[in-house]
DNA sequence: AAAAATTACAACCGCCTTCAT
DNA sequence: GATGAAGGCGGTTGTAATTTT
């Protein structure tokens, strides 16, 4: 057992209850000094009466940057609901998905809003969940695959727009062997694809976070238009520390737009991977 | 206006996993 | 392989703020 945090938890002396403001500065700025982790150094070096654990916490749903506070919007919650589904409580895993909202946020909402007005039959646990969770458990890999399309089918049903039917369900994604690059396209049917490069409508989140699951993207090049949140989104995720890398391509290197209606549907951004793999907890 | 109920949020606790030795 | 340290996670609690009665 972790003897020694137990102890130092319950040295007198030891600091617990709500942070102060001065407490914040001190973490605050030893965090932006020394960068976050060895948190057992952090009381000692930083003069903070707090326990390691209290240190990091405080961090990492309070002072990190970056974290989004106040009311969760509707796809937010649209992206909660379905995740809790389809991963159960796992709330870290659910929170890598909303970058900008703490584990912590997440757990409270859910708890506090969502909970409630959970459909009965997801409530009682219905075999899809065991079936995922299986999943989770064997081939973490099918299942990223099978909650990329879920959550593909779900942005397509809140936003119905003229698709091929993509005829596939969460159970039976499991059970399918892993498609070709060219049937992987067909995941995100907002990424129109032609000679290597993708172009990406102006596009749910959801539909983008499916996106971010097809690791056959690596060294292909995706063109942004009206992209702000995709890009923060990707800003964030690499900000974050997770591996997800790209490169932002200057107008320039776009051959010149052939006429004025050219011109304003050329791409705001132009990015390309060097993977598109990022941390996924597993 | 006051009390009760509800909500939102921050923080703690204990268990688990990972990693170094 | 066993052990301990450290960090991470989910469950839970405490409390302030807000809403309802």
């Amino acid at each position: 057992m972790n003897r020694s945090s137990l102890d130092f938890d319950n040295i007198v002396g030891v600091k617990k209850g709500p942070w102060t403001p001065e407490e914040d500065l001190i973490l605050f700025a030893y965090v932006q000094e020394h960068g976050p982790g060895n948190w057992r150094s952090v009381p000692a070096n930083s003069g903070l009466m707090r326990c390691s654990k209290s240190c990091r916490l405080r961090w990492t749903n309070y002072l990190r940057p970056g974290i989004k506070r106040g009311n969760f919007t509707e796809q937010e919650d649209k992206v909660i609901v379905h995740l809790q589904a389809l991963l159960g409580n796992r709330w870290a895993a659910i929170a890598s998905y909303l970058p900008e909202r703490t584990d912590n946020d997440i757990k409270n909402h859910w708890n506090t809003n969502l909970k409630k007005s959970k459909r009965p039959r997801e409530a009682e646990g219905g075999e899809g969940r065991g079936q995922w969770e299986r999943c989770l458990q064997t081939d973490l890999h099918k299942a990223k695959k099978a909650l990329c399309e879920a959550l593909a089918m779900e942005a397509t049903a809140v936003a119905p727009q003229d698709h091929s039917s993509r005829g596939s369900s969460t159970s039976d994604a499991s059970a399918s062997p892993s498609p070709s690059p060219a049937a992987e396209k067909g995941v995100c049917p907002e990424v129109e694809w032609g000679s290597g490069i993708c172009q990406l409508k102006p596009t749910p989140i959801i539909l983008f976070e499916s996106w971010l699951f097809d690791d056959s993207l690596d060294g292909v090049e995706i063109e942004v238009k009206e992209g702000a949140r995709v890009r923060d989104l990707f800003r964030r995720r690499r900000e974050e520390g997770g591996t997800l890398l790209y490169h932002r391509h200057p107008q320039s290197a776009l051959p010149p737009a052939s006429s004025p209606a050219d011109a304003a549907k050329r791409p705001d951004l132009r990015l390309s991977f060097s993977s598109s793999r990022y941390s996924y907890r597993e």
